[in-house]
DNA sequence: GCCCAGGAGTGCA
DNA sequence: TGCACTCATGGG
């Protein structure tokens, strides 16, 4: 086990995991143990640092994020001009976009749709419970994100008897197409080729498309658009568009390379109540 | 019992 | 192209 640090004032593992962004966590101790494919790390507060331990160090520091300054995104966020976005930015400055797995964002994602996050995680956690490799962290037991191959061994009724409802046949689908496709080709493209691609997927519209790519592919310039930042849109940025499409070009032209970011600000802030 | 959730596919004009 | 309808499921 190897654990290292960093500055809780840019790395707060609370508002980082609650975000909406990662459905694969429990509290333990004074911290939590996150999950991702078949890696875990126990994440905690200590004082003013953040401190991660894992026998995959290398793995979570990139996962996290680590390697990027957030004080200048915070700032920018903060001197916008934007209420919301501003508050959010001060209060969250410790929220970090994680650097997932593609292939779990897929999956995940496609479960998301027309869903709450608390049955997202049920879901996804008896699915890692079904065909997840069982492994130890710490002393508790957990299991693994099916790989593909296991994933495409299953059919629809698999899914439908863990609770994804009608999504039944798009995780079917999906996992047939990438058993055979993959997912390298995948991530050489543009952010608008990929969520252009992404978008032939049974399952996949716009947002979650810019989900995915945003979680999964690391494309901070895509600004996912659901129910929350309809209303983020309509109160607190007065905007008269009526397709979440339209709404999501908006804010992508208005916020750049930026725009992961603050959409996660902003998504966290509202659901906040700030 | 009704409404909502990190929406998307389909059919019809 | 645009719009209405429909799709499981569980928590509030």
């Amino acid at each position: 086990m190897k654990k290292f640090d960093y500055d809780s004032k840019f790395f707060d593992p609370l508002h980082t995991l609650d975000c909406g962004q990662i459905f694969r966590f429990e509290p333990f101790k004074s911290g939590f143990i996150v999950f991702s494919l078949d890696k875990a790390c126990y994440l905690y507060k200590d004082g003013c640092r953040t401190v991660v331990e894992s026998d995959d160090p290398d793995y979570f520091f990139n996962f996290f994020d680590l390697a990027r300054d957030y004080s200048q995104i915070v700032k920018t966020a903060e001197e916008s001009g934007f209420q919301l976005l501003a508050k959010s930015a001060r209060a969250f400055s410790g929220l970090r976009l994680l650097n997932q797995n593609c292939e779990e964002m897929i999956y995940s994602f496609i479960i998301s749709q027309n869903n709450n996050i608390p049955r997202i995680k049920g879901i996804i956690s008896r699915i890692c419970e079904g065909l997840g490799e069982r492994k130890s962290f710490l002393g508790n037991e957990y299991y693994a994100f099916p790989t593909t191959r296991a994933l495409s061994e299953q059919g629809a009724d698999f899914f439908k008897n863990v609770g994804c409802g009608y999504r039944d046949k798009f995780l079917f689908e999906t996992a047939q197409r990438i058993e055979r496709e993959g997912v390298e080709r995948l991530k050489n493209l543009s952010s608008a080729e990929l969520t252009s691609e992404l978008l032939t997927y049974k399952g996949i519209g716009e947002k979650v498309a810019d989900c995915i790519a945003l979680f999964g592919f690391s494309r901070r310039d895509r600004f996912p658009v659901d129910v929350w930042l309809e209303k983020v849109y309509k109160e607190d940025f007065n905007g008269s568009l009526t397709d979440r499409k339209a709404m999501s070009r908006y804010f992508t032209d208005l916020f750049g390379a930026n725009s992961g970011y603050f959409q996660q600000y902003l998504f966290y802030g509202k659901r906040q109540n700030l």
